[in-house]
RNA sequence: GGAGGGGUAGCGAAGUGGUCAUAACGCGGCGGUCUUGAAAACCGUUUGAGGGCAACCUCACAAGGGUUCGAAUCCCUUCCCCUCCGCCA
């Protein structure tokens, strides 16, 4: 959510830059600076009359001790009294609007992020590795993850429905090792690793941005109304929902591991076979809360403790900086982090790191003091996929995959795997 | 799911229609006095949001409604916590 005063007082700004994610919000920011001076002049009316409304309330006591008739006061503050209550309507009312169109409003780019219309305008920012080359025709990985019966859609399909999976034999330790893999990583360098509830409450999915304009997206649990979180960006950011954290404690950091639950609404028919879009899939996700001037070199470690699991898993990935056309609505920056899939022959997208500034906090009201008598302030929250595991698992069997048919465990993984090849007899 | 008890400052807790929310009282935090230093004792201080140039004003007693001239207090709805029972891993 944008700060309404700093809209009012850079209105055509606010427009421009939100011109570059290729939508032309200009009505929505006049009717805002409209409804906000309305607002103060109905509060202006409001307080004026409850002042005298509490200045006569305080002498009704004293007045009926000393027998006075107070019949024609109870009168007058009658008529006060329903005056308020009509001005107090109409303020809830432009309130509401104030509100509803806040929420709507995505978040101002970053003066770094590159302007551009899509994807195609994203900026690479670095590479690590080689596209691995093949002696043979690869294969991709729901071809190997069926020969090697790991991977089955089909069962899935049976037990639940479409997008889908059950993991099996070597491919579920594999998925295992790998979250256990990236969560060892994480909490080395730092950052607390919490396991979240996968339901949350409407209030946690306004919080981090994910309602009201995106519900479609969302599955949501008939019996009590909470939803399946898409991510644990969600539950974990809203850790400090409503709380005024001490300036000294920052940044926090977190590591979580959950899995995700995605309707993806008019994504049909994209990727339909693999592991690369599903309804349910694991990720670990890396949450910081962080003091406002250091947030964008908070976001650059991020984004290289997300890449640190790749290189340690040996996987060739490049960087980019989303334009302003292609980022999220919540996002103030955001680097993508690829991964090379022989399948796709290119970078598919494996991670996404964003700072949201104090789009977030504004809405779940996460604030902190740098001092004991220092003025509270929004901290800035970011988070980033570190990494998506499903993904992580494909770009292990297609980049690991041998001419036999067998997959190499890469090396960091074979601790955790207790093997360094998955052939099919392991079953 | 059933029965009961609760939700008030950082924590515990008093307040049950106005003159106790500028929230009693206790603990904790911060500042000071005393002390070589510390402890103890004593004194002071200690929520957030909104409006206003300012003086200052308004709001918040889990959340939202209602009754009333006036609600922490009475009524309704919802949420959460605790105890017991049922069910369950």
């Amino acid at each position: 959510m944008l700060d309404i005063k700093y809209i009012k007082d850079n209105a055509e700004l606010v427009k421009e830059r939100l011109l570059t994610r290729q939508k032309d919000f200009s009505a929505e920011i006049d009717q805002l600076v409209d409804l906000y001076s309305e607002r103060n002049a109905l509060i202006a009316e409001t307080e004026g009359k409850k002042a005298e409304q509490n200045k006569t309330s305080k002498m009704i006591p004293r007045l009926k001790k000393e027998g006075k008739d107070v019949t024609p006061i109870f009168e007058e503050m009658k008529k006060l009294s329903e005056g308020i209550k009509a001005a107090a309507e109409r303020l809830n009312c432009v309130d509401a609007q104030i509100e509803e169109i806040l929420l709507n409003l995505p978040n101002l780019p970053h003066n770094s992020v590159p302007v551009g219309k899509d994807d195609q305008d994203n900026v690479e920012i670095r590479r690590w590795g080689e596209p691995k080359r093949f002696d043979f025709e690869p294969r991709p990985h729901w071809e190997i993850g069926s020969a090697l019966k790991i991977l089955d859609p089909e069962t899935a399909a049976k037990v639940t429905g479409a997008r889908f999976h059950f993991y099996k034999g070597a491919g579920a330790r594999l998925e295992r090792a790998v979250v256990n893999y990236f969560l060892d990583c994480h909490w080395k360098k730092g950052y607390v690793e919490v396991f979240p509830p996968y339901m949350v409450n409407r209030d946690s999915m306004t919080g981090t941005g994910q309602l009201p304009k995106f519900e479609e997206d969302a599955f949501k649990v008939a019996n009590n109304g909470f939803f399946l979180i898409p991510t644990a960006e969600v539950p974990v950011t809203n850790m400090h929902r409503n709380e005024i954290l001490d300036g000294g404690t920052l940044p926090i950091k977190y590591c979580a591991y959950s899995a995700c639950f995605r309707a993806e609404a008019g994504t049909a028919g994209r990727d339909t076979r693999g592991l690369i879009r599903q309804h349910q899939f694991n990720k670990v996700e890396l949450v910081k809360f962080a003091d406002p001037d250091t947030s964008y070199e908070e976001l650059e470690s991020l984004t290289l403790d997300a890449q640190a699991v790749l290189i340690g898993l040996g996987l060739p990935h490049r960087v980019v900086c989303l334009s302003t056309g292609d980022m999220g609505f919540s996002s103030a920056k955001t680097y993508d982090i690829e991964v090379y899939m022989p399948s796709y022959n290119r970078y598919v997208e494996i991670s996404s790191c964003s700072n949201f500034e104090d789009f977030q906090s504004r809405r779940a009201a996460i604030r902190f003091k740098r001092t004991a008598t220092d003025k509270t302030r929004f901290v800035h929250t970011l988070n980033g996929s570190g990494v998506a595991v499903g993904r992580t698992v494909a770009a292990i069997l297609e980049n690991y995959q041998n001419a036999d048919g067998t997959v190499t465990i890469p090396e960091a993984l074979r601790p955790y795997m207790g093997c360094d090849v998955i052939k099919e007899e392991m079953l």
